[in-house]
DNA sequence: CCAAATTGTTTTAAGCCTAAAATGTTTCCC
DNA sequence: GGGAAACATTTTAGGCTTAAAACAATTTGG
């Protein structure tokens, strides 16, 4: 924080300098909202990709990591760029390998890590899928002109990063 | 779609106008990166809410939904506004009315409908988190300036209306 | 008035998700 | 070499979430 803020401040009683309970009222405006368009942008692909392809999100996510990966990853690589948590991952793909789109197996140089890939049948259905998936995208953003869609690149850049610092910051 | 459209076109071995495959890869980052923000901040709230009063995400948003509404709110309404199942709220519902923070009755007008309204202790709780969330909001979005979160906000409000249309015209 | 459609909620079955603890493996470093 | 720390994964317990079916109450249109 700055030295000197644009805020006012004040006194309290006991002449130690207190800030102004602070207006963040537009910030949160703006998180709930980020929040809608990421729930309704959700939903709707859960719910055509289950209806379509009878699949359902967190499975086609995970294929699409791995769809980027043809030499395959660790369990730890697809928790980290999900987001998610490990024992999600491992259950995940336990589904996924029993139905026949994935194939893991230990690596040889570390007994510790399992590898997985798309097996062919995996990648033919994820890439049938995904094709589609990205006109539902296209459609469900189709009001937004080629210089929103950049200026929002941008913003949600900015905000990614600065979410980052947040929670790098807590974390020390 | 306009009828002159910028996109070149292409004449198929019929004759019937066939659009080339477009290019919507811009669209699929920007959705990518969408849910990465969202996620981030998510997650890191999730985190706070459970460490600092051992509450989950979903119980605080409801209870958010109802500090709203004094005069209290149907499950329908809840559900709406959170945009999540029926049967999701059902069950969130009962573990608070459990705790004390809910009250739950049957409307005496038309007794399919619940009504459902914080409880004193559950206002109080809820206000003593929010005060503390607004804050991590504050400081997770704090790298952005007034402009940046006004064009945000511009932009997410255009991105919300373009995915409300595409929703309502699949289920047309 | 009454059957049909609609509305509000709950139930069910299955899967997703997290945090924390447990397990097995490797690396570090003395 | 060997113990401690770090790492990768799985397990556990509990809660969240959905879609679809079931149930209950109200509204609607003949």
């Amino acid at each position: 924080m700055p030295a000197v803020s644009d805020c006012t401040e004040m006194l309290d009683s006991e002449t130690k300098a207190v800030e102004t309970p602070e207006d963040h009222a537009e910030e949160l405006r703006l998180w709930l909202r980020l929040l809608t368009c990421t729930t309704l942008v959700e939903g709707e692909v859960r719910g055509r990709l289950r209806q379509r392809f009878d699949v359902t999100l967190p499975r086609f996510d995970l294929m699409a990591q791995l769809d980027k990966a043809p030499d395959g990853m660790t369990l730890s690589d697809v928790s980290k760029r999900m987001m998610v948590s490990n024992g999600n991952v491992t259950g995940l793909v336990e589904r996924l390998v029993e139905s026949g789109h994935l194939d893991r197996r230990t690596s040889e140089t570390d007994r510790r890590v399992q590898v997985i890939r798309l097996t062919k049948l995996g990648r033919a259905e994820f890439r049938r899928m995904a094709a589609e998936h990205e006109t539902w995208i296209a459609d469900l953003f189709a009001d937004l002109t080629p210089k929103d869609v950049r200026e929002l690149m941008r913003l949600l850049a900015k905000t990614k990063a600065s979410a980052q610092k947040s929670a790098a910051r807590r974390r020390s």
